[in-house]
DNA sequence: GCGGCGATTTTCT
DNA sequence: GAAAATCGCCGCA
């Protein structure tokens, strides 16, 4: 598999990161537009891949247009979606989403009202969506998942990664300009 | 509205 | 044994 919702996962992971903004990810049904990514690379210190293959990390080396799931903080599930050549070791982390489909549920899951927040970090996204380490390693292109193009003009804004403590300059965070459904705002 | 801190578990040194 | 691609609660302004 290399083309899906119009992306070429065999991309860099930055053009990757890029182009998914605004792309509309369902899992089981419940989900909406992607908000915000970050992109990880091989040569990237604050990258899981950096270190090469691992048993955690090893989806990362797995072919293109796959998940990564891992554990964050021993508490929170993280969704990244593997891209580059097949054990390149990259992968873009879906930071936020705006809530489109299964508003109920994702309401249920996270036991929480607001819309705004269902979606606003990675660790809520997976909580909403119901993603875990069973999810590790699937096809992006098969159920439970499910990816549509975006249906109108997306403008991305780009800016410093969060959370890390390696190689804060490079902007490899990408936004959909505008939008109220990002973990932070961009400036 | 902001900054500080604890929770919890896997992974690697 | 420390650190981690986070979150939500608490105190204070």
């Amino acid at each position: 598999m290399t083309q899906l919702a119009g992306i070429d996962f065999h991309a860099p992971s930055q053009e990757v990161a890029r182009q998914l903004i605004g792309v509309v990810l369902l899992v089981d049904g419940v989900g909406g537009r992607i908000v915000e990514t970050e992109a990880y690379d091989r040569d990237d210190p604050a990258s899981h891949s950096f270190s090469g293959p691992s048993e955690r990390n090893l989806a990362m080396f797995g072919p293109p247009g796959h998940a990564y799931v891992y554990r964050s903080y021993g508490i929170h599930w993280c969704l990244n979606f593997v891209c580059r050549d097949n054990g390149h070791g990259a992968g873009v982390l879906i930071r936020a989403l705006e809530p489109l489909a299964g508003i109920g549920v994702m309401r249920e899951r996270r036991a929480l009202d607001d819309v705004r927040l269902l979606c606003s970090g990675p660790g809520k996204l997976c909580q909403a969506l119901g993603v875990t380490r069973a999810h590790n390693a699937l096809p992006l292109d098969a159920p439970p998942f499910a990816l549509s193009p975006p249906g109108d003009p997306v403008v991305v804004v780009a800016g410093p990664r969060i959370g890390i403590s390696k190689a804060m300059d490079v902007p490899w965070r990408f936004g959909l300009a505008g939008s109220r459904f990002v973990s932070k705002p961009f400036r």
